[in-house]
DNA sequence: ATTTATGCAAATCGTTTGCAAACCT
DNA sequence: AGGTTTGCAAACGATTTGCATAAAT
């Protein structure tokens, strides 16, 4: 895992980049996110910040995702997860989906499969005329807890 | 594609077996879905059936997702899509979704490759102690029409 | 000083739900 | 008749937004 300070650097740089600032409740979040090892929900973020607002946090969330340093994953009808993009800390990585609790977890998978995926990936794009930015490979099942 | 008839005569036979009736408005909803080749959302389903209340379609929906012949796709917080379920259609695919309009398109990948996302499943299930039920590959980036 | 971020409360919007009428068997 | 399904309108709940205040540069 990259070193938290480099990181905070990184975002810091990226956003004033961006002609926003990089302020004390940003950086709150952010650090929520890389405490975590796994993508976390709004309300895990306010557990740790009681005393930042609601609707804040959305717009800090708002605000990295839309300068690529955080990531928002959506695949229910409940709270988002979010987590610092792939590029940050250096691992391509996917997500386990508990369709009990909506826990999310991550795991890797060998090199080679990801080529493999990319390579089919670029194929379809062809194909298909689109233009493809990334892959998302997702495990759809029960956590540990849930079983 | 699977016939018509064979579907809805198998649809109707599953409902049936969990005590649900399959009326002519879950069978529109169906028809809908089966109409179109790629995952529709709820408005595309209502413009195809424009006396049938939403809340019905909804409901309807909830029903046949309930009975495992129709799978939700949720990827943005705009509306989610639906389609009729692999094992009903006999082809196991996956989606491109589009950044830009939400649109959602089918694709396949070699069964070779299918084969060795299902092997990584398994050895990470064993690992991480998750009970996986499926594997869900997306290609994220622009359709045709968006790029 | 001027721009940008925050907190609060209200609005948004896809989806769900209560209830009475319509439908099926 | 007895249970299920439908339509309508109201409720829900995660997320967004307007606006006045506070913070950062």
């Amino acid at each position: 895992m990259i070193l938290v300070d480099d990181l905070h650097d990184a975002i810091a740089q990226i956003l004033r980049g961006q002609g926003q600032r990089y302020t004390t409740s940003r950086r709150a979040v952010v650090d929520a996110l890389n405490r975590a090892d796994r993508p976390v929900t709004l309300p895990d973020i306010l557990v740790q910040n009681p005393d930042l607002a609601q609707s804040s946090a959305y717009r800090n969330l708002a605000e990295l995702v839309e300068a690529g340093v955080v990531r928002r994953i959506i695949t229910s009808d409940e709270y988002s997860h979010f987590e610092i993009a792939d590029h940050l800390t250096g691992e391509h990585h996917h997500h386990l989906i508990c369709t009990v609790c909506g826990s999310v977890e991550d795991f890797t998978v060998p090199h080679e499969l990801e080529e493999l995926i990319d390579l089919a990936s670029g194929e379809v794009a062809r194909d298909q005329r689109w233009s493809v930015e990334h892959h998302r490979l997702d495990l759809v099942g029960r956590c540990a807890t849930c079983a």
